[in-house]
RNA sequence: GCUAGCGUAGCUCAACCGGCAGAGCGGCUGAUUUGUAAUCAGCAGGUUGUGGGUUCAAGUCCCUCCGCUAGCUCCA
């Protein structure tokens, strides 16, 4: 006897074994054709699974209107697929098949490439199983008989891995449809019929378990939806994200360049894009002023040997600009390398003289530039460069003041994110990896500054809860990094603050200060970039605004416009006031009507436009129109101009395009 | 770096099976003197990313390199 109780809190009694589908079928025969799935007990099970024999069982029907029902469809879709590429495509091996955030993919090893061409006949061949609508049935075999299968079947990655990481599972489960076996844990919906409308999306290589040592599948993505309109809409969000990319907008607005004839990976500021820029910067460095930093400057090259005393020569060989070799182009001299990073740097300037406890903590700042040889396939617009420039800072402090500064870098990325309005973002502690040996220093100092980090991050008020990531610290320590999102959903770490134990050490700079005690102590450092790189920070920032900064940061914050040439003497005193006082202002004296003159400044989003005919001038006023709201009305040059200079002096960040 | 795709005017994109390189926007010139998201007309603009090959003939087919896009891998 079972008792199956349902959400409603009413039950129903069995005496016989029963599945979530029966169980569906005695409530209603709607229901029952509605269900795609159930959860039992807390767990998501297919309609015919076998509920246990007796006692109480939890058991919720999953519908359409469930949100892991779009999951499972997707999850069961990726297997439609990968039987329509099996019957296509004789040989191909599968994978693996996941859902993903808004579709699914599925990898295969196959002999012959699939290309997006390939996309209309593997959607038809879906479309036709979709049609035939078979049951997708579960078949649960021991682990032996399930190797044996998958060899039979010819499917020896999943031979590979039911041995390698299914070695301690007494059973497997396969999925049938038809022809189509597959290995998997599922839960699917009962029958193909219902996976709805899909579309294939894209192909790209993908390394077998992740590893770039094993074989390269083709992955294949696709998106499922229950309607035509849910997948419209859809597509349709990707093409408007496609409209805010910063590599679109960036030449549109003319903020910023990459020149192939410069160099792969090497932005170019353009006027635009250097004003926000600037602003950034200035904004920056009264930041850093006002919490006690020490601004330097610092050659973007140096020695070699400074970075393999570090360890980020060693370490990133193969992703550094190979190092400039004096000796071997004039027959005696040094090597140099292009600075991947700026601490030994300021490592140096700290070790310039004797420091005592006194000094610290000490904060040593820059914008610093460095250069690093991204792989080529990585490079993307502004947000991943082989040059770019770190709102870099290296604090050295005692032992006892770590927590406090720890603390005061995390609040600086804070308050810089919130001033911008950035509000979207997530904090990732990336912890070490214990089994790795990639990492230097002890498991003790690594063990204290992560738990120092954890503890600071978790204290912190306002501050998102951090998810901790293994595997993700740098390779002298921990850190807590700031991460976005782009407009296609990529996720892109700006701000970062990281912990270390290993530089000051004897084993690689060996850092001292002098202690009350009178004897040397060993300081900890930290590295910390609220932006991260401007570069990327500005790219998203371009995202995030859709290309419509506000006021403060607007490359061109007001635009004067006249309605007719008539009255360009009285703009262009109009335009010398506003300027004097250091709005950047921009004008338009074209013999155009003003409605052309308004669209050209709205599609280049500058916030305000002054427009000038004959009414203003003669009451010595200007028209003001805002970006957003349109016509304000007429207001008297200086009223409109304090206007602006108070949305500029308290950084007013209006509106974030969503 | 790997897999797949792409590279035509400043930008966005056409050009059938290999057969005379084209349009819109932008630019320039002229006319128009304009009141809150596009006034009209004319003109200029190209070694089709690079180097090689096949062919009577290459933007189109093949190879090399460079670059770009998506994903994977990497990311101090």
């Amino acid at each position: 006897m079972v008792n199956v109780i349902l959400p409603d809190g009413s039950s129903l009694e069995y005496a016989r074994r029963i599945t979530p589908a029966e169980v569906a079928g005695d409530i209603g025969k709607r229901l029952a054709k509605a269900t795609l799935a159930a959860e039992v007990d807390g767990r998501l099970v297919g309609c015919d699974e076998t509920l246990p024999p007796d006692g109480e069982v939890r058991l919720r029907l999953i519908t359409q209107k469930d949100p892991e029902a779009l999951d499972l469809i997707r999850h069961s879709c990726a297997h439609v697929m990968a039987r329509a590429v099996m019957r296509l495509f004789p040989g191909v091996q599968l994978a693996f098949g996941p859902t993903i955030e808004n579709g699914f993919y599925y990898d295969f090893l196959t002999e012959q490439p699939i290309s997006e061409e390939d996309f209309p006949r593997i959607e038809a061949e879906m479309r036709k199983i979709v049609q035939e609508d078979e049951p997708f049935e579960r078949v649960v075999l021991p682990r032996d008989e399930a190797v044996a299968l998958c060899r039979e079947l010819g499917q020896e990655l999943k031979v590979e891995h039911i041995e390698e990481a299914l070695g301690d599972e007494a059973t497997v489960s396969f999925y049938r449809q038809g022809e189509f076996v597959d290995l998997c844990r599922g839960p699917h919906i009962p029958s193909a019929g219902k996976v709805g409308v899909f579309k294939l999306l894209s192909v790209a290589g993908a390394y077998w378990k992740g590893d770039a040592a094993r074989q390269q599948l083709q992955r294949l993505y696709g998106t499922a939806w229950f309607t035509q309109q849910e997948l419209d809409e859809y597509l349709c969000k990707l093409e408007e994200a496609r409209r805010r990319d910063h590599r679109v907008l960036g030449r549109q607005l003319e903020l910023f360049m990459i020149d192939p004839a410069v160099g792969a990976g090497l932005v170019l500021w353009l006027p635009k894009g250097a004003t926000v820029r600037r602003e950034l910067e200035a904004f920056i460095y009264g930041e850093l002023l006002r919490r006690g930093y020490q601004p330097v400057y610092t050659p973007a090259i140096g020695r070699v040997e400074l970075y393999e005393t570090s360890g980020h020569y060693p370490y990133y060989k193969e992703s550094q600009f190979p190092p400039v070799d004096l000796a071997a182009y004039w027959g005696e001299g040094e090597k140099y390398l292009l600075r991947p990073m700026n601490c030994p740097h300021h490592i140096r300037i700290y070790q310039s003289k004797p420091r005592s406890y006194r000094d610290l903590p000490l904060r040593i700042a820059e914008l610093g530039l460095v250069h690093r040889y991204e792989q080529s396939g990585e490079l993307t617009g502004m947000t991943r460069v082989r040059g770019f420039t770190q709102d870099d800072a290296h604090i050295f402090c005692t032992e006892d003041q770590v927590a406090d500064e720890f603390r005061g870098c995390l609040e600086m990325t804070q308050y810089v994110l919130k001033t911008l309005g950035l509000e979207n973002y997530r904090v990732r502690l990336g912890f070490g990896d214990r089994s790795s040996d990639k990492y230097v220093g002890s498991p003790e100092t690594w063990e204290r500054a992560e738990a120092a980090l954890a503890r600071v991050c978790r204290e912190m008020p306002g501050l998102p809860e951090p998810h901790v990531q293994v595997g993700e610290a740098a390779f002298y320590g921990p850190k807590a990094d700031f991460v976005v999102d782009d407009c296609i959903g990529r996720e892109w770490q700006l701000g970062t603050v990281q912990l270390d134990y290993n530089l000051p050490s004897r084993q690689r700079f060996g850092l001292e200060y002098i202690g009350a005690d009178n004897r040397p102590h060993e300081p900890v450092m930290i590295h910390r970039a609220p932006f991260g790189s401007l570069e990327r920070f500005v790219g998203m920032l371009i995202e995030h605004f859709a290309g419509a900064f506000p006021l403060w940061l607007a490359p061109e914050q007001v635009r004067v416009l006249v309605v007719s040439e008539k009255f360009e003497e009285y703009a262009r005193q109009v335009e010398r006031r506003l300027a004097e006082t250091g709005l950047r202002v921009g004008a338009d004296y074209r013999p155009e009507k003003v409605g052309a003159k308004i669209r050209d400044a709205q599609i280049e989003r500058i916030p305000y436009m002054f427009i000038i005919g004959g009414r203003e001038q003669e009451t010595g006023a200007v028209a003001v129109r805002d970006r957003l709201e349109g016509d304000l009305g007429a207001m008297p040059v200086e009223a409109a101009l304090a206007k602006l200079r108070e949305e500029i002096e308290a950084k007013v960040v209006r509106q974030v395009a969503g």
